[in-house]
DNA sequence: CCTATAATAAACATAGTGTTGATTTCTTGA
DNA sequence: TCAAGAAATCAACACTATGTTTATTATAGG
């Protein structure tokens, strides 16, 4: 797709900041049309030429969020896509790179659509390892989560750790332990 | 509590059903007061004698629900929690008995509220195995939201396994496999 | 049966919504 | 640099849902 007018980045892109610092004070669900554009200094008119309503707003960005993961994380289209701990990094190093969305998001002043997208991403992207019997695809679901869960930690407890040591941790549970035992 | 009027729990429970029904068809966020009533064939003034809004009402149902669940699991206050394979196993009958309700939630047209509630809720009623480094936090993250997984798969699945099956995998994994080799 | 209280009905001001048409401003590429 | 096209603005509009109020009716429970 061909570059867009400067005119529409511009208003997106303060669009997008008013929303995201609205979000730090209340859930997104409270959050109406008028005061963002308010905030944003947006004419409420030009709001429409670009969505429909404050949700429809969250859901393209997040949309956009996850094709630039996408893009980022370059994996094989195709093939075999586990993740391996090279990959682990690299997606804490993204979820850094963008900590304060993220965080955000999988508060509860988020919306569900963005957590349920993010299971869907990492679901389509984690190999099973153990077949498809309906058990593996327990293990699996378990998996998938309990990275979802770890990122979150990792969110809320500062960040301390370096994204290689959290991919070290994860590799060692999820690529080794788990592999072996179940 | 005293036992409320039996005006208020019907008035509750129809709104409830109505917006339970409303839920099977389209987001919580795109439900307004008037349909929401219209559809339980109740005053919209009534409506406001109860709830300030649609989220506040199903904040509301949340907490009942989550009372609930915890008066039914019974826990010992204060002391060890950890859950073992029979606390898993009435775990997962409650989901059962209330399957309806949780898959809503826990779809992308439920709220993320609830999400969240849910994994603070599983918790405070998971015992820490491995002392309280970071670490340890991680992996006791991983835990609990692996567990939210499978219980998640389950749901969506069609809930093929017994209580008592699901109880066990989650003993295995959780309990022995993952606690010998963390 | 009586009292208290919940539900109803109707009306109201208000705020936000979504759209329109005319006008101004800006961008891009020739 | 300039012209054409497109985006943003502004003001106005009808409309819908909101939240509240008041008077009235219905019902629960002692």
């Amino acid at each position: 797709m061909a570059k867009q007018d400067r005119r529409i980045r511009k208003t997106r892109s303060v669009l997008k900041a008013a929303l995201l610092s609205l979000m730090k004070e209340k859930s997104v669900k409270h959050i109406t049309v008028k005061e963002l554009c308010d905030k944003a200094d947006i004419n409420r008119g030009t709001f429409y030429l670009h969505y429909t309503d404050v949700f429809d707003m969250l859901e393209q960005i997040e949309n956009e969020m996850f094709n630039s993961f996408n893009e980022y994380l370059d994996l094989p289209q195709g093939g075999e896509k586990m993740l391996t701990e090279d990959k682990f990094r690299e997606i804490f190093v993204y979820v850094k790179d963008n900590s304060e969305f993220c965080q955000v998001m999988l508060s509860d002043r988020g919306e569900i659509g963005f957590i349920r997208k993010l299971i869907k991403f990492l679901h389509e992207r984690f190999t099973t390892f153990y077949g498809n019997t309906s058990v593996a695809e327990h293990y699996f679901s378990f998996i998938v989560y309990g990275f979802l869960g770890m990122v979150e930690n990792w969110l809320n407890t500062g960040m301390k750790e370096s994204p290689s040591e959290m991919a070290f941790l994860c590799e060692n549970l999820i690529g080794n332990k788990l592999k072996e035992q179940l």
